[in-house]
DNA sequence: ATTATTCTACCTATCGATAGGTAGACATTA
DNA sequence: TAATGTCTACCTATCGATAGGTAGAATAAT
């Protein structure tokens, strides 16, 4: 059982290292760094995670969490395709605009190679789960998971040249791309 | 005026980082690592490249240079819209078979905030040139830019997914979807 | 009810390893 | 000889991780 306090500590070291991790990957996350953030000290940071590993996949599987749980708010049985897929892309941009950062899924993919095992598993959990729900919310047959993947990998990388261009609206062009002239 | 010797050294310099970079961006390259796998000490690393952004400017603009030329290669003038985008296609597949890592552009454009400012101008100006070429083969009015970037961003992304999934095939689908449904 | 014990959530101090970077000696080549 | 390239031998800063300790809250035993 774990106090209130604990958890509220626990969600701002959360909270602190996926917006660092967002902006430079997993290696631009420091326990240092991460601590005098929080307010803290590092061996603290490091009594809640033990290792660094610990602390990026907590932090992707509470991101994936949230991603999907996104995904699902609003009475989805009822939504049209084009619909929840508008919805897909109102996660996308809502997590692009909210801090100017891209998909945690995104940056520690492009990176998988060098990350450690669990968080690479974690990283790639996450992205069953998402072409999971597009493949379902597409129609659930064979087809339409090779179609999820493909809608996946246009809002990871609009997002990624949306920052790289310094421009959102790249994001939201692919969007009403996907949604009005290719679905 | 650099002897024949330096530039071939200075090639193995920049082959080994770009890969090491590839795999996992920037922070992934180290002056002790390259040496060691080239054969010298960091400090002759040093020599070479003074910083290491300017390790990093030069093995992206490498990239970069070699990259649009494989698009230019043969007789563009002639082909049609979609053999244009099957030869982008082709590049893209082509960099991840080849060695089983990501674009370059890719991954240091997931994580562009955290860079050295003149490699992520570099990055940036990687991703004009692709965007222009793009734009071009497609006809070149505005439509089109914002087409380019569509399928840029496809592309980028299908080979993160790609890479994440540990399936290949999932960018070339991507690339057919591309020229056969898309255009 | 009070004492004794354990647990929680932090702290300070330090470890070995590694990072990027520099100065100057030495060797090689033109 | 002069310039170029590589070396040894360092530096400071920071990394993840660990050891050992402590105040206070919760729990158990008397």
């Amino acid at each position: 059982m774990v106090s209130k306090n604990t958890q509220s500590r626990i969600d701002e070291i959360l909270d602190v290292t996926e917006d660092h991790m967002r902006r430079g990957g997993f290696d631009a996350v420091s326990f240092r760094d991460i601590a005098s953030a929080v307010g803290i000290k590092s061996s603290s940071v490091h009594y809640h995670f033990p290792h660094k590993s610990d602390l990026g996949k907590a932090v992707i599987e509470r991101y994936a969490e949230e991603f999907i749980q996104a995904l699902n708010s609003g009475d989805v049985a009822e939504d049209t395709v084009q619909v929840k897929i508008q919805r897909l892309g109102n996660a996308y941009v809502g997590a692009l605009s909210d801090k100017g950062t891209i998909c945690l899924g995104c940056i520690l993919g492009a990176e998988l190679s060098s990350l450690p095992a669990d968080v690479s598993d974690a990283v790639q959990a996450f992205f069953d789960q998402l072409l999971a729900w597009t493949a379902a919310a597409l129609g659930g047959d064979k087809d339409h998971l090779e179609q999820a993947e493909f809608i996946i990998s246009s809002f990871q990388g609009a997002m990624v040249l949306s920052v790289t261009k310094k421009d959102p609206k790249i994001l939201s062009r692919c969007a009403d791309r996907l949604c009005n002239s290719y679905l």
